[in-house]
DNA sequence: CGGAGACTGTTATAGAGCATTACAATCTGC
DNA sequence: GCAGATTGTAATGCTCTATAACAGTCTCCG
């Protein structure tokens, strides 16, 4: 039905592995070390969760937040992702090729668009949500409960 | 003395902003965003931290490792970061062409290479952890020792 | 001991992802 | 009503990393 510009290529990511025998030095006492190998292995997880979807972090991101705030511009998309406009721009192309967002005008500001889920937007989105807050649990099911809102607290403070 | 490459290109990373009229949905209960958001955070911290110095986290382990590691292989290095040994050779030949490390032949195995720092390269790892070190302490003030300890924890326990 | 298979570093190639810059249309405020 | 900011867009380029192929070397087992 839609063309799929890109023939879906899974990017095999690589997880960090403890070797034992190695001294790791100070990076066990960098907050920043220990984030980003735990931020890989929840990558992993995402990926194989949202597998067959062609689906990275930023999309996932770009299609929750068009979904909550129906009409979001490209700027405001650029924003909450860390991304510069042309990226942004680039990611609503992406999903408007695939049938899952439109561009609408927007009639209090002829510069620029909104963006909109179509209905097989709505469903993909709420597919893939389903999958992804699942792996999200399994994956975080090492820790209970109390531990788990305590990691999302702290990680909050961390990010102001 | 040592010809660099690259004119050293500070990579410009933009932040991820919250903005508070926006509908976050699944995003705020799924710890893979609250990951993403404080590491990009500290990445910023940790570029600001060692600007000048054309250091990357990638290239920051690295040497960090072979500084604790001396003769360490390149594709153990690739493990540990999480990349593919041809990904560390040109890590490697990075930190080589800057007079950091240098590749001596292993007498027990002759198809491989250990790195080892040079007395420059000890010299900027030394200066370059300083600097790491205090910016992540930084950063990590507004937790107090408990909080730290406890989310260095909580994340190690999630990197399994 | 000799060959199969695993492993090392290496090279070349390709692609994703993103920034930067420049531009035109439009909005806002003095 | 004009200067300056903002929006989407387009073109270009760079960095990081994977993939695949290759030669040299090691290991291990028949």
């Amino acid at each position: 039905m839609t063309k799929l510009p890109s023939p879906y290529r899974p990017r095999a990511l690589a997880p960090i592995r403890r070797v034992p025998e190695l001294d790791y030095d100070v990076l066990d006492e960098l907050l920043g070390y220990a984030l980003r190998r735990a931020q890989v292995g929840m990558f992993l997880a995402f990926h194989a969760a949202t597998r067959g979807m062609d689906i990275t972090p930023p999309r996932f991101t770009a299609l929750v937040m068009v979904g909550a705030n129906p009409g979001i511009g490209q700027s405001v998309l650029g924003k909450v992702l860390g991304i510069a406009r042309s990226g942004a721009m680039l990611l609503t192309d992406w999903m408007e090729e695939r049938g899952l967002v439109e561009r609408r005008r927007r009639p209090e500001d002829a510069r620029s668009w909104g963006v909109h889920l179509t209905p097989r937007g709505e469903r993909f989105v709420a597919a893939m949500k389903r999958r992804v807050v699942a792996e999200d649990r399994k994956r975080a099911a090492v820790l209970d409960a109390r531990e788990r809102r305590e990691l999302l607290r702290l990680l909050n403070k961390l990010a102001r």
